[in-house]
DNA sequence: TCTTAAATATGATTTTTATCATATTTTTGT
DNA sequence: ACAAAAATATGATAAAAATCATATTTAAGA
């Protein structure tokens, strides 16, 4: 489904959104410990979301990383393509080459709705609501 | 969400009990090719499938696998359980190691149920179901 | 009973994913 | 300018998943 390293990405992300702003940068060793992910590993993967501009970050003396409201405003499947790549998710569930509604594959018609909704619900969540959702003490975030 | 090796060892399954019964038994090198997967890599799925009684298979001259009335009545979540193992699916969408209702986490919410719905759809197709599907020329298994 | 054709057991290799290590660049405060 | 502290770039290593190879066991047919 979501590989480690999405998974990763996703508390890391969720992380900076509840600790961080303009004004206020984190560094790699403070967030990777709270989410309980290697350092050097979630490093590489803060690295990644930067070049695409998933969050943002500044270096030297005073660096971080940290979410712009800009950066808020992205869904949650924006840090998933930007890990695992565009098409993981969309793929048919048992890998034929084609598989859609005309030539469907014998899992399709009972699965595809649900994973469509999975998708859909990803692609539209942003960070902003989910870390809203951790606010509000909805959902929790823990190790 | 399933793995290639999960895939490949439906396929193979379906291949079965569309191409077989215990009259007619199939060899490996015969399933590899029409399901488009490495032979001694299918093959390793197979024996493992055979072993937990998924699957049937005699040795030997005129020997090969093959399903028989009770394998059939199998849900493709045994499949799923045999080669990727049992809790694979159930586990939290972020892998956090406590997520629940109680204490869910961010995407729990959201996701768990269309998650859930897949689950119980595997659980509760047959292979015979999946079979069928096929033959009433409902869904497709090429390549 | 012997030969042949099949699955089975076992393990080696390759590829992918996850993890670790380090030298370089950039920014800030002095 | 300089020193320190941060991200960045790059690549090495480890672990897991996928793939390949082969010797052994079993069953059928002559």
């Amino acid at each position: 489904m979501l590989s480690k390293s999405s998974k990763y990405a996703i508390k890391a992300v969720l992380f900076l959104a509840l600790n961080s702003n303009d004004k206020k940068k984190v560094m790699v060793k403070d967030i990777s410990e709270p989410i309980n992910v290697p350092q050097a590993y979630i490093a590489k993967l803060l690295q990644e979301l930067s070049r695409q501009n998933i969050i943002s970050s500044s270096r030297g003396f005073k660096g971080g990383f940290y979410l712009s409201d800009n950066n808020r405003k992205q869904s949650i499947m924006s840090i998933v393509n930007v890990i695992d790549g565009e098409k993981n998710f969309n793929s048919c569930m048992l890998s034929l080459n084609e598989c859609d509604e005309d030539k469907p594959c014998p899992l399709h018609k009972s699965l595809y709705p649900f994973k469509s909704s999975i998708i859909r619900n990803l692609e539209s969540i942003s960070i902003k609501d989910l870390a809203l959702e951790v606010e509000l003490g909805n959902a929790f975030l823990p190790l």
